[in-house]
DNA sequence: CAATAGGAAGTCC
DNA sequence: GGACTTCCTATTG
């Protein structure tokens, strides 16, 4: 039989007709306006009052891991509205503009090379962090980065990872029983149907997911190096093949992954002291159910995640620093 | 009152 | 059997 119908394996080429990126920046812009709420997401900036701020917001959170050390220059840098190829998309650039609308172009000395290089730059690098995150969640959650080949409780998953990440709405049952190649196989309209308030974003995301599994497919034959390349600075290799094995991850594990993306996990967990390897759980309900979703274990709490974190004491994997602190832990063998 | 500590038994791979 | 998970009691800040 056709097995995948045409239209799921057809839908996400035609749509990478266009450059990969800018496929991905329309999800990317979607997703940063469509889900504006109250209360945004974690992505570090601070939360957009307006919803064309939220494209802007959700492009310089970006820059800000890219450059966490200066980020004062995406701050001012409508560089980002500098595109070069305006007729594409025109609807969605004034969004972007919003941020050079208020004038103060900052430019004018060594801004000038950094607007020659940034904008493709700037942006291969935005979807190339997109894609890193991508395989971050796929290592917390042991799924897949291609959403059609998830299972019913893969979807489930990341419904419930999403849900979370991005402060939607539960989406309860709606989706209960379907695998990825019937999720792919929605479209916006019945994501709203199942589930009328956070839908159209899931749906979003789902596509920015489609689009990087097309895409890593696509450059995949000579390129080996996406699970280690995820996490530059992090593991040693051995460590970075046993996550990136399927195997299932140990708890430290886990948290080290969190503990590596600040912008996305920084208010739940975050380093004190990287060189030491002390870090504090900041929300520690929140970290215990994510990793209740990991394990499959809706009743976990931070009462039994501790309690497994203090086996490790004995195992000489994570310790109480010297200093004792409320909810601050030491891995005994940092970096 | 939530966090910490650790014993003991159970589950899951 | 290892790596948690679950439950529990006692202690601490």
């Amino acid at each position: 039989m056709g097995s995948a119908s045409p239209g799921l394996s057809i839908m996400p080429s035609s749509r990478l007709l266009l450059t990969p990126d800018t496929v991905l920046r329309t999800d990317l812009e979607k997703v940063a306006g469509v889900s504006v709420g109250p209360e945004r997401q974690d992505w570090s900036p601070s939360p957009p009052a307006t919803p064309d701020q939220g494209l802007s917001t959700f492009y310089l959170s970006y820059f800000d891991m890219l450059y966490p050390e200066d980020s004062s220059w995406a701050a001012k840098c409508p560089g980002v509205s500098t595109r070069e190829e305006p007729p594409k998309e025109p609807e969605q650039c004034p969004v972007i503009d919003s941020q050079a609308a208020g004038g103060s172009l900052d430019l004018s000395q060594g801004g000038l090379a950094l607007e020659e290089h940034s904008l493709e730059q700037v942006q291969s690098m935005v979807v190339g962090e997109v894609l890193k995150d991508i395989e971050t969640a796929c290592k917390l959650l042991n799924i897949t980065s291609d959403p059609v080949d998830w299972s019913p409780g893969n979807v489930q998953k990341w419904l419930l990872w999403t849900e979370h990440q991005y402060r939607l709405p539960p989406v309860g049952k709606a989706f209960q029983e379907l695998g990825g190649k019937e999720l792919c196989a929605m479209s916006e309209e019945q994501f709203r149907q199942r589930s009328p308030l956070g839908g159209e974003v899931l749906h979003a995301h789902l596509d920015i997911w489609k689009s990087a599994a097309w895409m890593k497919e696509r450059t995949s034959s000579g390129a080996l190096h996406y699970c280690a390349s995820t996490s530059e600075e992090s593991w040693t290799d051995s460590e970075v093949d046993s996550s990136c094995s399927g195997q299932p991850i140990h708890l430290w594990q886990f948290l080290k992954e969190l503990l590596l993306k600040p912008h996305s996990y920084g208010r739940l967990i975050r380093w004190l002291n990287k060189e030491k390897g002390i870090f504090k759980i900041e929300d520690s309900a929140q970290v215990a159910r994510l990793w209740g979703i990991r394990k499959n274990r809706p009743a976990m709490n931070y009462d039994k995640l501790s309690r497994s974190i203090r086996q490790y004491y004995k195992k000489g994997i994570i310790r109480k620093p010297d200093i004792s602190q409320r909810l601050v832990y030491q891995f005994v063998h940092p970096i």
